[in-house]
RNA sequence: CGGAGUGUGGCUCAGUCUGGUAGAGCACCGCGUUCGGGACGCGGGGGUCGCAGGUUCGAAUCCUGCCACUCCGACCA
């Protein structure tokens, strides 16, 4: 079978996978690596599926009762201090400013030693600290609480291993922070973050997730309680595609975040904090994308429907090309998934059989191809992206004009659905809930064959009781799994009533708790 | 930072063992033939072979050092 890309995910050795991962961002057009070690470049096409992202998500944040506002890139070392856990957690991966000038010593431009910073500045990796700081001058009264704020931003974390989207230095991201007088509200504010991530991610990124309490050792530096959402890769394993802290009051007492109760005590506030980043892009390449390339939800696509006009030089390329124009008008007039229709006319001087396979490589959810023939027959000649082909040939099926337009928000509503529904249909056949001891959740994913390695084996995850252990006797249970190259997910939020022995230490189980390779 | 591997036009790679001064396919440009469709022919542009030293009459090729990237590990959104 011919197929659009180079590489093929599912077949050949183990490095099959990431190797069609970066086939697709480059050949999609998402983004590619810079000059800058670790960092992206991210393309015209991968920054509109971004924005697409910012748009829909800043709606609900917004919805949420939440404001945006900005803070600042640089965040003095000291603010770091204040809070233990929390600069443990980031100290060793993070950017420092120590220089405000350059100057050009034996002919080498370098920091001039007499421009030395009194305090050197870090490069924010998240913005707590420096919110904080702002939170302790903003509230003063329980009349200012909650306290809802949000920033779109960039953020550096100076990682050991980088791969485009899923980890590099700079990434793009939202961190809602807020502020609450109790502890009630600040863990409801949590989990109604968590709740928009698994909406988010399901309505509009068409990627299925668990949403779920992360255990003690997956917490956030400084948290009392970590949330996740976790998608399910085509490689099986997880992607933790956003994430939201309750910070208790441990935050708030290392920033002096206080409020003055309807009763006239001085209160610590409650804080929580969430975020999500253009990883989520990651995780939509890796969820939807195919052999042929990447298959955007139209949600988020640029550019949803793409017309190539087949011309060829003659003079009836004029009627083809206003049949198109007119039918790239109409289409923009309707709306679809609640927005107007992204469509274009991609009137590039470029054979139109490869501006077509560029658009399917790139996942425009729908790609019309005009020719002279629908032009004097007025009909629309289109494929779907998410059902490309039909065996090895392409399906491509055809309307007439209006009702082409008519029905297109349907169609893409119906693109929509398909992939939610074909990547909803994988994690549930792939989350394994009937293994009963740790020596079988070993034997399911340990025991791999070298075959098995080499073909990429898709094990999914397992979910199994476990007793919630803490301290030394989680470590344990970290450790086993790490030699298995296993990792706690989370403790889904829905739950069954009861539930077998720990699968780790046979004590009474209290909860499901999620098990797999991850990213 | 530990282990393994790879750096040759935009992309995928051959050439490196056995030194003689750079190739293929795709992409790009031109002309022509095609064309409901990832076509073909002819012609063409583009590379100081990751960087810096060394050996040699001569280095993509041998030696030394460095850098970057990929995969595995540790760390992480």
């Amino acid at each position: 079978m011919q197929r659009a890309l180079s590489v093929s995910r599912m077949t050949g050795n183990k490095s099959t996978f990431p190797d069609w991962y970066q086939a697709i961002v480059r050949e999609a057009d998402m983004a590619e690596s810079s000059p800058v070690r670790g960092s992206m470049i991210i393309k015209p096409w991968g920054y509109g599926v971004w924005e697409r992202i910012q748009q829909t998500m800043d709606r609900r944040i917004k919805e949420m009762g939440v404001d945006n506002a900005y803070f600042p890139l640089f965040i003095p070392l000291g603010f770091f201090a204040k809070e233990a856990e929390h600069v443990d957690g980031f100290a060793k991966e993070m950017a420092v400013v120590t220089h405000h000038r350059l100057k050009s010593i034996d002919g080498k431009l370098q920091p001039d030693p007499d421009a030395k910073l009194e305090e050197p500045l870090i490069v924010r990796p998240t913005s707590e600290t420096i919110i904080g700081d702002a939170f302790s001058r903003w509230v003063k009264s329980y009349r200012d609480l909650p306290l809802k704020i949000n920033q779109w931003a960039n953020v550096v974390r100076w990682e050991m291993r980088t791969r485009l989207f899923l980890r590099t230095s700079e990434f793009l991201w939202q961190e809602g922070h807020t502020a609450h007088a109790t502890r009630e509200d600040a863990l409801a504010s949590t989990l109604l973050a968590l709740e928009m991530y698994r909406e988010f991610s399901e309505n509009v990124l068409a990627m299925p997730v668990v949403a779920g309490e992360k255990p003690e050792n997956e917490r956030f530096p400084g948290a009392d309680a970590t949330y996740s959402i976790e998608a399910m890769m085509q490689d099986g394993k997880a992607l933790q595609a956003g994430t939201s802290h309750y910070l208790g009051t441990s935050f708030s007492r290392a920033q002096n975040i206080r409020y003055q109760s309807d009763s006239g005590e001085m209160e610590f506030c409650h804080t929580s904090s969430w975020g999500t980043s253009t990883r989520m892009i990651g995780g939509v390449i890796m969820t939807h994308g195919d052999d042929d390339g990447l298959r955007l939800p139209p949600a988020i696509a640029p550019r949803q429907i793409v017309i190539v006009p087949m011309l060829r030089g003659k003079e009836e390329d004029a009627q083809v090309l206003a049949y198109a124009e007119a039918l790239v008008k109409d289409l923009n007039a309707q709306v679809a998934l609640g927005e107007p229709i992204r469509a274009l006319l991609d009137t590039k001087d470029q054979k139109s059989s490869d501006k077509r396979w560029n658009w399917v490589r790139r996942g425009a959810p729908v790609i019309v191809e005009l020719g002279p023939r629908d032009a004097a027959g007025g009909q629309v000649s289109f494929m779907r992206r998410d059902r490309l082909r039909d065996g090895d040939k392409v399906k491509s099926q055809a309307l007439a004009r209006d009702e082409f337009v008519a029905q297109a928000p349907a169609l893409l509503a119906e693109i929509q659905q398909s992939l939610f529904d074909e990547a909803k249909a994988r994690l549930d056949a792939n989350i394994r809930s009937d293994l009963t001891s740790f020596e079988q959740v070993a034997e399911y994913f340990g025991q791999l064959s070298d075959e098995d390695e080499e073909t990429s084996a898709f094990k999914g995850w397992v979910r199994a009781p476990w007793s919630r252990p803490t301290g030394a006797e989680l470590d344990k249970v970290v450790e086993r799994l790490k030699a298995l190259k296993l990792t706690l997910r989370n403790a889904p939020s829905q739950q069954p009533d009861s539930f077998g022995p720990c699968v780790f230490t046979g004590d009474p189980g209290v909860e499901e708790i999620l098990i797999g390779r991850s990213y």
